[in-house]
DNA sequence: TCAATAGTGTCTTTCAGACAGTATATA
DNA sequence: TATATACTGTCTGAAAGACACTATTGA
């Protein structure tokens, strides 16, 4: 059988996570039109491929559309109503996932989808507004508040996969920071990590990993001290992460970015 | 602009490694056809996406191919030239890496490929032979013979991916035993993680690593000694694998599988 | 006997978990 | 003062690296 083959859609979709309050949040849309329509869903949209397999006229080229990150970075934006220099700016972690690709996991068309997660800190969380795809966008208590056995499509096998993820990176990369503000505290930083691995962290033996961060230059103390909240306490040593210091991302899951450095001369 | 939308190709190309005579070593084929004519490149292959996005008639349901782990998985069987049924009695370790989806990487139509690394017992390499999709398939040692700066297309990129995602698997999840016969001895399995992380393992320290797996259950003895080769040497405890100990794949950049369970009732 | 490979014992360092105790703020 | 939060010190055990040592084979 040889003739024209199929070409599947492709998709990103995307597990943006936050900590707000001691609680691991991701966003949620609900899902607006069918299938699976309002049940929730993981914000995403297609990737633009161009003219890609369509006629087009002989001799003009294909317009290959708009690389897999980039579609992930932009639909970020668009879901978050957070601008690309926010982004940039405040450092919003973006890495791949994982690839799904079974068939029928649309019904209506073969999508195969590129899972990405979003760490957004909680300074841009008052930003982020539903956008302009989703008819409704929140933050949900992953450990309380997903519906898990009513997520649309197989998002439950994909943000399952995320928390998978941060969990597993988490004590070997710095993928914490991108969940404080970018001058925090020890507590905060303790806080963010006892959220996404759901269970209480002895104070002290934190306080030596962060003297080991210290250490290494990983992170830097900042001169003024975090004055105390409503009845007191001692004042906290306030710290900044210093993101030239160590290859971030680590050796596990994160595989190359698109845009390294050999793009386009391939042979 | 509303209109047709292109859609990209989709493939999957696969990392095969495997260990031999203490080398880590990997699948290359050299291309027959343009572009990249006569380079090196990683054996791969479209994604079977049935007639999707194409015309067809009204009442007709979509096919929508197959999954993209069996894609994976057929193509691993052609280019090695083993059945699926070998694969799977030798437990052949296949597993996603990462996803390339940079515009431009195949100059001829918009190619997003999904990118698999494979672990070959070394039972199983003398069966491998080039596959019909590939001219001339041939091992080649990673830390010598890989012409890093010559591989088709960004082929470099997705090896280079291949190669640090098992090294930092090798010492959180059991992807070694993957690389030894079944039964196997405290040297070969030291071999492979030398081969792998191609430096020297102090072989005093390593055997307290396999003591401990033999605790925890994770490899059992078998009771024949293997007898010492050519000039001598004293006999050396045999073990094997246990699958069915633990979780393998462990916690980092597995991801989920297609085919768990859930599919198909996503809504 | 020697050469070769298998396997043990031990010392040191690093780091995590548990937990007692000290320091500095507000009310 | 009491309370709340920040921070220090110490004990224990698991595990890695370095390395000296013993055990069992073939030639």
């Amino acid at each position: 059988m040889t003739g024209p083959w199929g070409r599947p859609s492709v998709t990103v979709d995307l597990v943006i996570f936050t900590v707000l309050e001691g609680e691991l949040k991701v966003l949620l849309i609900r899902r607006g039109g069918e299938p699976c329509k309002g049940m929730l869903a993981l914000p995403g949209g297609f990737v633009d491929a161009g003219n890609a397999g369509l006629a087009r006229p002989p001799g003009e080229p294909e317009d290959q559309g708009e690389d897999v990150e980039a579609a992930a970075l932009r639909e970020l934006g668009e879901e978050t109503a957070l601008d690309a220099a926010l982004l940039r700016r405040h450092q919003v972690h973006l890495e791949q996932l994982y690839t799904f690709g079974r068939t029928g996991r649309d019904p209506r068309t073969r999508v195969i989808t590129v899972a990405y997660y979003a760490l957004v800190p909680p300074e841009l969380v008052p930003l982020v507004q539903a956008g302009d795809d989703a008819a409704e966008a929140d933050w949900y208590t992953v450990a309380t508040d997903v519906p898990w056995s009513k997520l649309a499509f197989d998002h439950a096998d994909i943000l399952s996969t995320g928390l998978t993820r941060i969990r597993g990176k988490l004590d070997h990369a710095p993928i914490a920071f991108a969940l404080v503000p970018s001058i925090f505290t020890a507590s905060e930083l303790r806080a963010v990590h006892e959220a996404i691995r759901h269970q209480r962290i002895d104070a002290a033996n934190f306080r030596r990993r962060l003297n080991r961060m210290l250490e290494d230059g990983l992170i830097v103390p900042v001169p003024e001290k975090r004055p105390p909240g409503g009845r007191g306490g001692r004042p906290a040593t306030q710290y900044r992460f210093r993101a030239a210091g160590r290859d971030p991302g680590g050796d596990r899951g994160e595989g190359n970015r698109g845009g390294k450095p050999g793009s386009g001369t391939f042979c």
